[in-house]
DNA sequence: GTGAAAGCGCTAACAT
DNA sequence: ATGTTAGCGCTTTCAC
């Protein structure tokens, strides 16, 4: 049922939106004065001031956005194109408050882990002329990002290098971070520790698995170490951690290569988790509340946030810079899952 | 460094991106058919098409949505006011897919529960002439919203109602989900039933705990229940849950008003957590990990997701059509923690 | 089907 | 300090 209150409008014919123009003509003043009033481009005369002020309180004016990006060229807006913009995502949430701090607007898209995505989300960003891109690269190769990078469009990649492009860099100390859980283990005197880990062809599981490699080598004396890694599907951990098992001297200590993994082999250690030791690489929210604690290498996701606005102010600033990679450190949390005996 | 490899642009003059007119020039056409082509307004002659669309490739040339839409006076874009951006949320994801499926791309800006915060996210939206709105309501009084919804933008509200203005709505099942969770304690053989809740000056926070007050009066005979709602602080959780198991008659069930005090609760009890059965109110990640697993009443936020799109195409479609509220059923999902006996 | 001109709402250059 | 004029890049009349 329509209702004629005065809280609905519902039906009336739709009022054109006021426009600049409304408001100088309101206030009787020439455009342009309300234009330098609303930007204060200038000092405006107290009284002119004062009537421009009503009229826009009158006509409740807002200005349009697209008309001032499309006169002015610049829309303060930078586009974020991440893996998915509806799960927890920590470096997100810094990035957009380091671009609010700075005046800026982050609009971010979701990729779905998927190269189609990918190159729809960064398209719509560059019709949409946005300042700038921060990407968390997923395609394969990134060529064609090329011509915008030319036509001045600055990107700064995060999480992975972005392939077969110059873009400034942020990136986790992969290797830092899987020497740290690797030599905690050590320390608790596991001397059979196995990895499982993410697809080799992706950047991150590569590092972390020929930093594992490293590790064994460095400890070779003292550790023997299975490496498992490929893509994160329940029956290939099922393999995994069956073959870290039932070896003729099973591993005590289990390393994960992200966050995805370690939840996998939570859950198929089910009540045995606790039984063996495990450092997960990723913090990830009540990773705290499982029994015993998670022990995780944490990165450092607000600071790679941060980094990634810096990274694009600098290059705004002039495109000319050198190219720059940034490597964040990460940290280890125990919580009781990595402390275990062997 | 910067090397002047075929990779790096970086320090020549930028070159301006080319226009729709570079376009015509170069593929020897008049502006507007280039247009015609590009919107597919017109058939467009097979040999100027095959002209312009080798002109386009020649200067890889991408139309400027900005100006698009200011001559269009249509976006596209519909804005989203969420919680936070950065946290998993299953809401925004439905938006999201549905949005993309309609052809309509989502803006989602972060409230961060601020009202202050919401405002600013909605002025931005209507600054840039978004073609419509989709809210989770954070403020006390929406009526700024007011003028808005009277020029025409659509405006839907989901998981609270939005106060002071009439605007499509989307809710869960509050009342229900929580008569599910009680009901299936009493199954279990719980007579003393604990709620702690949210605020009661929340919405849901409020139809939770009167939901659990109904609940009490219709099992009187059976349960006597306990209510300690407010803000979630970890204070506030020690001192309900306390009260709950230091009465003369403990409670041998507590139920949560929602995910953060659920996790709130779970850590408060600690290793005691699976002595006493315990129903939370909303689903999350990583929920069936705990041990006991965590029973929960699991909001249908795709379908909420959904539906909001829905009603804003709805409303977009037929400005005049009556206000609509929508209420989405929930579930419940047992997983061991409240299956526990007395 | 195609082309010329107007104009979306605003800011940038010049006047004054 | 204020007003006038042009024009951002596109879509939309309206002629042909």
């Amino acid at each position: 049922m329509v209702r004629a209150g005065s809280l609905s409008n519902h039906g009336r014919p739709q009022p054109r939106r006021p426009t600049m123009a409304d408001v100088a003509r309101e206030a009787g003043v020439a455009l342009r004065t309300v234009s330098r009033f609303v930007n204060g481009d200038a000092t405006v005369g107290e009284d002119f001031a004062d009537r421009i002020r009503r009229a826009i309180e009158t006509l409740d004016w807002q200005p349009d956005e697209r008309a001032r990006q499309l006169r002015s060229g610049r829309t303060r807006t930078i586009g974020a194109a991440v893996r998915n913009i509806s799960d927890a995502h920590p470096v997100l949430r810094a990035v957009d408050e380091s671009a609010r701090a700075a005046g800026l607007t982050v609009v971010a898209m979701s990729t779905e882990d998927d190269e189609e995505r990918e190159r729809e989300a960064v398209v719509s960003m560059c019709r949409r002329r946005m300042d700038g891109i921060i990407i968390e690269p997923i395609a394969e190769n990134h060529g064609y990002l090329q011509p915008e990078i030319d036509s001045g469009m600055p990107v700064v990649a995060f999480d992975r290098p972005a392939t077969g492009v110059e873009v400034d860099t942020v990136l986790s100390d992969n290797r830092g971070g899987i020497a740290l859980a690797f030599e905690h283990l050590v320390r608790q005197g596991h001397r059979r520790i196995g990895y499982i880990g993410d697809d080799e062809r992706i950047y991150t599981g590569h590092e972390r698995a020929v930093a594992f490699h490293e590790c064994l080598r460095a400890h070779c004396s003292a550790a023997t170490g299975m490496v498992h890694p490929g893509p994160i599907d329940p029956a290939r951990i099922a393999a995994a951690l069956n073959r870290l098992r039932s070896d003729p001297e099973p591993a005590t200590a289990i390393l994960t290569g992200n966050a995805s993994t370690t939840v996998a082999v939570i859950r198929q250690l089910g009540g045995d988790f606790g039984s063996i030791a495990l450092v997960g690489f990723d913090d990830f929210a009540l990773a705290d509340l499982l029994r015993p604690g998670l022990t995780v290498v944490a990165q450092g996701e607000a600071e790679i946030g941060r980094t990634a606005i810096d990274l694009f102010q600098a290059r705004a600033a002039d495109p000319s810079r050198p190219v720059q990679t940034v490597t964040v450190p990460t940290t280890l949390i125990p919580r009781g899952s990595g402390e275990l005996a062997p």
